[in-house]
DNA sequence: ATGAAAGCGCTAACAG
DNA sequence: CTGTTAGCGCTTTCAT
């Protein structure tokens, strides 16, 4: 491997004018500067990344920490973060929190371990308190999909109660009385806060849900529940509190017979991966997931830089139609 | 930050004694081992990553590039990878080649920049050429689910074309004529594999095929390709060449008002993400890719360890019976 | 079994 | 604008 070393004696300069080229330090003759660049060409230089986060305490390292990698979003996740990071000449590491408290706890301290100069969580398990701690350790790191008191500063979050409400206000507007919800794992807090907003929504327009089934938010659940659901009371419309689960209860609703939208409505949270591609193609809530991820990761790299706000948004591809009356 | 030098001064010993215990070098003697341990315990030391791949000229490090981060098994593979890596103490970076043989290269390129010891490469459209090039540049690394003639050795492959020839010939088995094939995009050599032993086997059995249609691998094309099936020639078993478009597919065949498998035998590749999870669930034929990626990640760190080879197994789940007559 | 010392390749003052 | 000089924290001979 060639160093900087013999750049510099390739191109007759010292090792300190190589390296302010390689930074792009703007003090450097514009005539020594193409000298060096040729000679980083014909050597085919790339700088040691260790040498360097040795001698400047930087290592140009990002850390991501998600709950899981399996389904989902967490390749588009991963996606948008590391292009994000890229596009900043830094590297991604990432690590998976594997649904425990401690797991995640560990997997933070590793890329901490690991140097990383920055963390964006994806975190589910830990608590608010261990965050606030890892804030006072003067730890750099933004929270995703997550408003902890007192860290609201670097939370990128979005408003999961106004979501749902949003959605089964959809529903209601268009004449709906028989509305069933298949929610996501109660364990989870944004899950919560999704099947509040339709049951606080319900119970605002004076209507009693038909169900509130509780699901794992895969697509057998979403099966599973949906065809529960057929085989007693009969809705006219179901939200699903994800693609996956909506996914599900399309197999099982087609299986019993009937059809989308003509027999029932079929509304779902929408993190942009499936829910246009499936056939019929689902009216939904968009949440911004990898959007959220992207800005998360430039204000991890530059906290001067303008917050965005994440609203929920209603994106009709026809699944959902007013009730029959 | 405590430092190695921290921990030498706490157990009042040389920095050099403090690395040998750090490696788990033998030459210590116990109660100074002991002593050394408490003090970087004590002090909650941890190695500094850059310094410790600057002196060792080893980044502990090991880069997957694969083609895209979505869909599919990419969760599982980085997954397995990620796992075995870790159990070996070694760090994952990871980037997508993004379908072109210029960005597979410049992902291969940037990893090594980063000074990767091994790199795992599941990509698609680079030539045997380049990939026998880096062989002779003397770079290490491991090459998944394809197989390059002069790097057998570095290769973890799967019989396409004879999985393909199983699934098949199971149908055929259970008396069916009239099938046709979903299969994938033409450009992927695997999926031209995976085409021709269908092909091959309905040539062998002297039966013609209903349809051998090209998807892209997306549920949306299974969808479509299905549909397109059974307006006009109605097979009475179909094959699958992912999991992906088997849903769709289902999705198609149920819409049409037909059923699994009393209408219609589904049959599809199986790379362990879904297959299993719908409903009705689906036979299929393993294609083991998370193992394999696991073995490459072994052979890659440990090139002593004993090569494992990866066979098609058909997976039994009811969605493939014998043709009415 | 342990220590001393010489780097690994780079950045970052500090001079000039 | 450029060069000199110290390190960054660790591994690795080579002595002892």
């Amino acid at each position: 491997m060639t160093t900087l070393e013999d750049v510099a004696a390739f191109a007759g300069v010292s090792r300190a004018t190589v390296s302010r080229v390689v930074n792009g330090d703007s003090n450097v003759k514009e005539k020594t500067r193409l000298m060096v660049e040729a000679a980083i060409t014909e050597l085919g230089y790339s700088p040691h990344p260790a040498a360097r986060a040795l001698a400047s305490n930087q290592s140009q390292t990002i850390g991501l920490v998600t709950t899981s990698y399996r389904g989902g979003f967490f390749g588009a996740l991963m996606d948008n973060v590391q292009s994000e990071a890229e596009s900043r000449r830094k590297q991604l590491l990432v690590t998976q929190g594997k649904n425990s408290a401690d797991n995640e706890w560990q997997a933070i301290q590793r890329l901490y371990n690991l140097r990383c100069d920055g963390l964006i969580l994806h975190v589910r398990a830990l608590s608010d308190e261990q965050l606030c701690t890892l804030a006072q350790e003067g730890k750099a790191f933004m929270i995703l999909d997550r408003l902890v008191p007192g860290l609201e500063d670097r939370c990128v979050a979005f408003d999961h109660h106004r979501a749902s409400q949003m959605a089964t206000k959809q529903l209601i507007d268009l004449g709906h009385t028989k509305i069933a919800c298949i929610s996501g794992p109660s364990s989870r807090h944004s899950s919560q806060l999704r099947r509040q907003g339709f049951l606080d929504t319900m119970n605002a327009a004076g209507l009693l849900p038909v169900a509130c089934l509780e699901g794992d938010y895969d697509m057998q659940s979403g099966y599973q529940m949906a065809d529960k659901l057929l085989q007693s009371r009969r809705p006219t419309a179901i939200y699903c509190c994800n693609e996956e689960m909506a996914i599900g209860a399309l197999l099982a609703i087609t299986e019993h017979r009937l059809t989308i939208p003509n027999d029932i409505s079929l509304i779902c949270y929408d993190s942009g991966e499936r829910a246009a591609f499936v056939r019929p193609a689902l009216t939904s809530i968009h949440f911004p997931i990898t959007d959220m991820a992207r800005h998360a990761t430039e204000r991890l790299i530059d906290p001067e830089c303008t917050p965005e706000v994440f609203m929920p948004t209603i994106i009709d591809r026809g699944s959902v139609i007013a009730a029959k009356r």
